[in-house]
DNA sequence: CGACTCATCCGCCATC
DNA sequence: CAGATGGCGGATGAGT
């Protein structure tokens, strides 16, 4: 039987999050076909063949068995109980049965471990929460981590970094699949934007940054992002610490999730959008605050990472029209911790 | 664009 | 032995 394209499977585990497991609930689950919303159906399914007790000790019931999940074109993990925990094999069959038959399959936040888990991410690009970027990267060395985003679009695999970040990732997948007027109008009703540029990043300042990496290596990171505008080589960073090179590199994986440069590169993009958000410099003289060589090179790391120009970025984000949360964002020192903006 | 150069980074293996 | 370290080399990819 082909997968049906508006039929969601979600799988819904014991002792998980009740707010992430709601993300694709309420995206796919609620009728918006008057506003112009494509008409999904959602079906939950358990993960565990029995209720779940979800955060609060709310029971979720009437969950359909995991194999009914076959039927659905969209099959979306949107959480773990714990990343230590692993998946049951049966519901690792069952991903990779629904992905052998043409579903996409969709990892939220602690689900793109359970997609790894299941061997659905080997050799590809994805994501998931930072706090658990270093276990990831350490248990699944052949998933290519990329810890910065909200979200990695591999075709049939989507996985998406943190608790809201599903959000932009459901979003996205809506209009990668119905157009961008249909997830427009999810948004709307959902009062979030339809699209948000940058990346989790913005989203850990440096204090969260020294909560996870203490000791030498957090020291460095640190300087690192006190000192974009340096040329800074990988042999450099590894005489700092006095290691060598190839141990620096086993140790900066080990804690963030990613290589050295892939880091840095990240970080400089961050300080680009901060520069083109909050001041009126010609976009050469950001790129080089920001650590690149001139706007030239800026350029297509940007649009990478953010989806749009520079130019662009900087006409809807800076500029006069300063929204509270950008006035908020667009003040000195630190950024804001995750809490503040996704609460 | 395409060609070229060079740093990066990661698997592999020896060593401490 | 177990685990961390470090050197080597080749694929990759960024910059010019």
């Amino acid at each position: 039987m082909r997968p049906n394209p508006y039929l969601v499977a979600v799988v819904v585990a014991d002792q998980a999050p009740i707010f992430e497991t709601a993300v694709p609930l309420s995206v796919f689950g609620v009728d918006r076909s008057h506003a112009g919303a494509p008409a999904y159906s959602v079906m939950p399914v358990s993960a565990d063949g029995r209720d779940a007790i979800s955060t609060g000790g709310i029971a979720l019931g009437r969950l359909r068995p995991l194999e009914e999940a076959a039927e659905a074109g969209i099959v979306i993990v949107p959480t773990w109980r714990d990343p230590q925990d692993p998946p049951p094999e049966r519901l690792l069959q069952v991903l990779r049965a629904c992905y052998d038959e043409g579903a996409i399959v969709v990892g939220l936040c602690l689900g793109a471990f359970v997609l790894a888990a299941a061997g659905l991410l080997d050799g590809r690009r994805a994501t998931t929460h930072w706090v658990w970027a270093g276990l990831f990267s350490q248990r699944f060395p052949q998933v290519r981590l990329d810890p910065a985003v909200l979200y990695v679009d591999e075709g049939q695999v989507i996985t998406s970094a943190g608790t809201a970040a599903g959000l932009d990732a459901c979003l996205h997948l809506v209009r990668r699949e119905r157009g961008a007027r249909a997830a427009a109008a999810i948004a709307r009703r959902m009062v979030v934007p339809p699209h948000r540029a940058g990346g989790q990043a913005q989203f850990i300042d440096s204090m969260e940054l020294n909560h996870v990496t203490q000791g030498p290596l957090g020291d460095l990171l640190a300087w690192m992002v006190a000192n974009l505008d340096q040329e800074i080589t990988v042999d450099q960073l590894a005489a700092r610490l006095n290691v060598s090179r190839r141990t620096f590199d086993r140790q900066f994986h080990a804690v963030t999730g990613t290589s050295p440069l892939r880091w840095l590169l990240h970080q400089r993009v961050v300080a680009a959008q901060q520069l083109l958000e909050t001041t009126d410099l010609p976009i050469d003289e950001v790129a080089r605050n920001a650590g690149f060589t001139n706007a030239v090179s800026l350029r297509p790391h940007f649009h990478r990472k953010v989806g749009i120009s520079p130019l662009q970025y900087r006409q809807t984000f800076g500029g006069r029209d300063r929204t509270p949360a950008a006035a908020a964002n667009a003040g000195a020192g630190p950024r804001r911790p995750a809490a503040d903006l996704i609460k």
